[in-house]
DNA sequence: TCAATAAGGAACAAATCTGTTCACTAAGAT
DNA sequence: ATCTTAGTGAACAGATTTGTTCCTTATTGA
């Protein structure tokens, strides 16, 4: 019964070990993060607890301690206002619908390019198996945009640049949903596709003078 | 060396086991179809060959004897012709633009709710982790169908229905789009829904005539 | 300076998954 | 009727994951 185990304490480090000891939100900014990046790497389906703390740097203990399901720490992870989408959208309405509607697009896209967006693409096809986090996705990152964008049109149309016809709820999703599919099929949405949604999709549908051609 | 086990063999069958025993084809089309469904339910990380060899009613080494990975074998079973979507995509082209549309997306929405179409949804968001995957899904699904649109509105515009700038593979792929974000949205895509989308995205889109409002 | 707290890191049993092997037997061919 | 092929169902060792527990020690605040 005596423990007489080859067990390494902390104190005899690994060459490369950290030498700090974080805690508190610091420790906890580090997991979302962590838990992100797994997620764009390896899919929902795949987060193991192990890889997202030993990528965060620490022990499957301190985890557990906050977090009891992967599904959990997800979306806190997504929430989180630094690490995650808490705290964004801001885009600012000129006045020129082309503009806008470039900023507004181009912003979606560059929302899903970065890091932890990338993480979105595999939780878009678990609707079905947790709804709460596709929930959450819709609500923090489509929502606002289809809303904003919605705006966009409603002022247009006032200032006469679209046919009123043209401001409804499906009409203001169709740019999102371009660019979140382009997002899914290219892994990448450059700038020069957001132009091209824009001029070629999007200002023929609701533009109040009809295209040439 | 005698094998004295508690091994029970195949004659003593438990209630409710299968009494017919199916090889060749029938088996291999058994397991296309169990493959199908388990990774409509747990998508594609969460494929178990166990799991799938039970749903089909047989064992996992007549698995390990055809394939010997699931990525094998669900390539396998996409392109099936009579499990999969081997030989589907017979819309015919009336000449009448818009019932040509509704039909072409409508058989679109129609597949994708297929039992073996909602295996495709966690497959749309692996493109990074298996691109041969995602590549054979666009191959077999979703260019056939942007092909035949995209002929549908050269034939229109030589009619004159379709303003011939029009006419782009990014404007063909705006119904597709819609529709496959729509099933990956809301799970089911309805009639009125592709009619929707035709009514009010695409004829405005397209028209030669601009739309009223 | 010192005590309370919690992080780091490893061990652990239980559960699960992997890929193979085996004995048995149903189906199809000769 | 007999032979050959291949499906069934189970067992298995090895690997991996899961949650927990434990000891040591860095950090923080009193």
């Amino acid at each position: 019964m005596s423990s007489s185990s080859t067990r390494r304490t902390a104190g005899d480090a690994a060459p490369g070990t950290r030498q700090t000891r974080r805690r508190g939100d610091a420790l906890t900014q580090a997991v979302y993060r962590a838990t992100l990046d797994e997620l764009a790497e390896v899919g929902f389906e795949g987060l193991r607890f192990d890889k997202i703390a030993s990528r965060a740097g620490t022990g499957k203990a301190a985890l557990y301690r906050r977090w009891s399901t992967p599904a959990e720490l997800v979306m806190a992870a997504l929430t989180d206002p630094s690490a995650g989408f808490g705290g964004e959208m801001t885009v600012p309405a000129t006045g020129a619908l082309r503009t806008d509607l470039v900023a507004l697009l181009g912003n979606l896209a560059r929302t899903l390019d970065e890091p932890h967006g990338r993480a979105l693409r595999p939780l878009l096809s678990q609707r079905s198996r947790h709804p709460e986090l596709y929930a959450q996705i819709r609500t923090v990152i489509l929502k606002p945009r289809q809303a904003f964008l919605r705006d966009l049109l409603r002022a247009a149309a006032d200032r006469g640049e679209v046919r009123p016809a043209a401001v409804t709820d499906r009409i203001a999703s169709v740019g999102p949903k371009m660019v979140v599919m382009e997002h899914m099929d290219a892994g990448v949405v450059t700038a020069a596709d957001v132009e091209a949604i824009v001029d070629e999709v999007l200002m023929p549908l609701i533009s109040a003078t009809p295209p040439t051609g």
